[in-house]
DNA sequence: AAATACTATTGGAACGATCTAAATCGTAAA
DNA sequence: TTTACGATTTAGATCGTTCCAATAGTATTT
């Protein structure tokens, strides 16, 4: 069996009291006390029972990470951003990938309440009600939405989505793009209204029309097969693409070269998210950051602050996105 | 504060002991009883408190996942077959991302085991020391090392990448190819150096000389750049190259792309991993499946095994890879 | 009628830490 | 010599569950 506080005790000729401050730094010890409770502790080999004393203390110092799509590497981004900054406090995180499913997700939170988690990050998964996170909050139980925001009632961190989508339309337009399309905007999630939204009321603002909109999963399949049903008719078709995410325009890119479209020359493409694989591609793709591990980071820290100190309104920390001028936008549309 | 089991017994009239035995469903309580406590439950919103629960029991039902690098795609997918296969068994993960940081990796592993998991799945961090493994083997908690082998005294769960490379080089001789190169066998880990080993075999084996071998990061930035010193002197540049990974190898071809060749026609690339954006691309690669997703798996459900019986010798699980042929490699070398 | 077996329930001691309030010990002041 | 005080240290209750051994109550057997 492994030594306890007790034993350590024993050991040192000391009460089991004085080993708990000991291992809390208490000012209270002596010093000569504390190095022999110390070296007590070296030689038995002690290991601090975090589990034993969450029960006596009010903190875990454990969350939740509940997210929607670990293998997308926006997302594994965001992870990796927030298990920086939980690092860096001290904190551990419990892990859930739900794969877009609200029912996983549901039995997931459910697990880490049991193992009474300080509060909970949330990447929701598609199609969550509002209802998931308000009935955390009521019952105290701190939430960062993270990039979708599915409730009111809980904290949220993401990027300004409406800017980001201004952002690459003024781009095209100033390119003199006319015929713009957006593919990708099916989903019902706020970041994917967000865009819809923005695109919708930036062309008219320059008295162009609202291209098509296609709808499709936001992967590089969805986007391959959306190129499809846009380039049908050559001469109703855009001259640039703006698309949902990068793995979307990724697809797109894809599908025009199968169609033996070049993108950057014959349609422009424009991305959301910045992730890696667009800098190493050729053409390389232009695309909006979202700084997913920035977000993830300030997810982290909001939720600690907010564990904290639970009280005041729910927070909401938008980041601004940046345009990343790369070759997929090319000079000037040919057509 | 939350209702205990101490205020669920006092509301449903029966003792604390009572309501453990329904909250386990032991046959042992009377269906009116039971039915009683329940309603009890419901009506106070009663939160189990594992926690608190696994202070009495022997088991947590909570493990350690140390992944050596969330944003390799490869690595992503290894973690939601983990994820997957513990669900289904009910049992919780705390992540660690150590970011190839034996640091990072040691510090994340001393927080677990005062967490007191019950065992860890551990994708070691490069140069990480057997002695992280032997460590934790003396201490009784087992540990299933996935895809790095570090230490000999716990169980392993990999693919067979002698195998791999092995239906790698086969199948680019098959097709004529008689100056191959390799790329990425920099890496002072297990599966890297059997690739090494086995390319170093395979080709004298068909009287062919063991072409030249590029030490390089797996990334795409260092398959772009090993690209420089394999064809900088066009009459000696290898008309096949194996990489160490698909990244690498998605670099290579962008390598070979930015100095005017045709991967699949000017030289053939083959990869390793075979993650979803090989699929993607243009030409699509070629590559060595190794099925992360199946090893997360296998590896969870092994350790879960452990977990139950801790006895018996350390335990192999080897996956056998599939060469999947897609474009990359073209019909036959132009040269 | 007494002994036995079985079912359903329970009080109280764990588990390993922390917290509170009180005890102990020198030492300096009265 | 006694008292008071600050500096250390400690006994014992506590956190929310499970385990053990014991206890009723009922049905069955002898």
């Amino acid at each position: 069996m492994r030594p306890t506080v007790k034993d350590i005790a024993r050991h040192a000729g000391v009460s089991a009291a004085t080993v708990s401050l000991v291992l809390r730094n208490s000012p209270l010890v002596a010093a000569a006390t504390r190095a022999g409770v110390q070296s007590s502790m070296d030689s038995l080999g002690y290991v601090y029972h975090r589990a034993a004393a969450n029960l006596r203390m009010r903190l875990t110092h454990t969350v939740g990470l509940v997210i929607c799509e670990i293998t997308n590497p926006f997302y594994a981004e965001l992870a990796a951003g927030i298990d920086d900054a939980l690092d860096q406090a001290g904190w551990v995180a419990f892990v859930a990938n739900t794969a877009e499913s609200p029912t996983r997700q549901s039995r997931f939170i459910a697990r880490m309440r049991e193992h009474r988690v300080d509060g909970i990050l949330l990447a929701p998964a598609e199609g969550t009600s509002a209802e998931v996170v308000d009935e955390l909050s009521r019952n105290g139980i701190p939430v960062v939405q993270m990039l979708r925001r599915v409730g009111r009632s809980a904290d949220y961190v993401s990027a300004d989505f409406r800017l980001g989508m201004t952002l690459a339309a003024e781009h095209l337009i100033r390119l003199g793009h006319q015929r713009i399309a957006f593919v990708g905007g099916a989903r019902r999630v706020s970041p994917a209204r967000d865009r819809t939204e923005a695109f919708r009321a930036i062309l008219p603002r320059f008295g162009l029309p609202v291209g098509p909109i296609v709808n499709c999963l936001p992967t590089r399949e969805g986007g391959a097969a959306a190129v499809g049903q846009l380039f049908r008719d050559k001469s109703s078709a855009p001259t640039a693409v703006v698309c949902h995410n990068d793995l979307c325009a990724l697809g797109v890119m894809l599908g025009l070269a199968d169609l033996g479209l070049v993108p950057g020359r014959d349609a422009a493409v424009v991305g959301f998210d910045n992730i890696p694989e667009g800098a190493m591609h050729r053409p390389a793709l232009t695309t909006v950051a979202i700084g997913g591990r920035q977000i993830g980071e300030e997810g982290a820290r909001l939720l600690l602050r907010r564990i904290k100190s639970p009280e005041g309104p729910p927070e909401s920390i938008i980041l601004p996105p940046k345009l990343v001028v790369r070759e997929s936008c090319g000079p000037r549309p040919s057509i």
